[in-house]
DNA sequence: TATTGCGCACTTC
DNA sequence: GAAGTGCGCAATA
């Protein structure tokens, strides 16, 4: 996905939306063609892409399809209305591996980066102007009758997911999911359903995440709590994530830290946790030594990392910015702030309780190297 | 002729 | 009632 195109689309779509013109593939190919010159082709496989990393959310609105921009949508209630048709999907992170799911950069778009936004990319099975997203269409078909419009997964089962984890696809329960439910809508990810926890009878899949419920408590909403709990050290939080497998990990369970929030958990239930953890076999432990390092991490994986411990929407802006994993480690309180045009209260906790986390943490790892 | 702006109705919550 | 959406038409380039 060259970024231009996603630039051009992107901004196609926001100036029909913003003229109240649908943006279906005819104009915004129109448009970019018009604009910028772009083969009409290119633009629709440039389109498609963006699709299937969920920068842009191909859904169907009162009968016919549309595009939107997936920084831009599904904020506020419909947010709710996604989740509320949403079935099975992989966490947010796991959406999108592009570089960007929020598109652009440009000034006009790191504005609209201030909205939130929840990521879905709808389908509608009954679309038939693209004859070459039939796979796409075969993925996320789903009936949108009765409200209009439909939020489903874009992704198509063909095209795995582009998660570049190396620990969350075989574990993870949105991937089963998945793979078991390609034709259903998106919605919440599964990780906060309990059938998609029942679904894997693992020990791991069923401690891992309570142990990213408790990290998400102490990091995110009581980040005092890790102090009187068990984990003097103020880098635990994070680095119970890493030990948990990293953003990996944690990804799949983000909802279900802010679940448990509302019930701290109980010592047996930490060892329960910590046991789980500990039940990891050699194999993953071998892949989570490579996603520990948060200076490995990819874009995905701190997009990812953000996500799993309650930042869905300030992950985007990450993913947006392409900040990896050592840029992350580079960031400044401001960059933080100001930088990612996320709002104030989540970056502050971003930065003090995570960011911050993650530089001491990576600091100290590197005096213990060099000792 | 193509593009843009926008009133208004529709839909959902 | 609020908010998102886009049809359809007029204005504009």
């Amino acid at each position: 996905m060259s970024k231009p195109y996603r630039e051009w689309i992107l901004g196609s779509i926001d100036s029909l939306r913003s003229r109240k013109a649908r943006p279906d593939l005819d104009r915004i190919c129109r448009m970019v063609k018009r604009r910028y010159g772009s083969d009409w082709d290119r633009t629709r496989s440039e389109l498609e892409k963006l699709i299937e990393e969920q920068t842009v959310l191909k859904v169907n609105y009162k009968g016919s399809v549309s595009y939107r921009n997936a920084a831009k949508v599904l904020r506020g209630r419909r947010k709710t209305e996604q989740s509320k048709c949403a079935v099975k999907q992989p966490s947010l992170a796991d959406w999108s591996a592009g570089d960007s799911a929020l598109g652009p950069v440009d000034e006009d778009h790191m504005e609209d980066m201030e909205d939130e936004m929840s990521m879905t990319t709808g389908m509608d099975s009954s679309m038939d102007e693209e004859g070459d997203e039939s796979s796409l269409d075969a993925m996320c078909a789903q009936s949108t009758a009765d409200s209009g419009i439909s939020m489903s997964p874009v992704t198509s089962s063909n095209t795995s997911l582009p998660v570049p984890s190396p620990t969350s696809s075989k574990n993870s329960p949105t991937h089963d999911a998945l793979r078991q439910d390609p034709d259903s809508a998106y919605t919440l990810p599964e990780h906060i359903q309990p059938a998609a926890q029942q679904d894997t009878g693992s020990v791991e899949s069923l401690q891992e995440p309570a142990a990213i419920c408790l990290t998400a408590l102490k990091a995110e909403e009581e980040p005092r709590v890790e102090e009187s709990v068990a984990t003097p050290d103020p880098v635990t939080p994070d680095e119970a994530v890493m030990a948990d497998g990293g953003p990996h990990a944690v990804s799949d369970h983000a909802e279900e830290g802010e679940m448990c929030n509302k019930e701290p958990k109980s010592t047996t239930e930490e060892e329960t946790i910590n046991n789980g953890a500990m039940m990891k076999n050699e194999n993953d432990a071998v892949k989570e030594e490579v996603v520990q390092d948060p200076l490995l991490w990819s874009v995905a994986d701190v997009a990812r990392y953000f996500t799993s411990v309650g930042f869905p929407e300030q992950a985007l802006a990450f993913r947006t910015q392409e900040i990896d994993g050592k840029s992350l480690l580079l960031m400044q309180r401001s960059d933080v702030l100001t930088g990612l045009s996320i709002r104030l209260g989540p970056a502050l906790k971003i930065y003090e309780n995570h960011v911050k986390v993650l530089q001491r943490s990576q600091f100290q790892e590197d005096s213990r190297l060099f000792s």
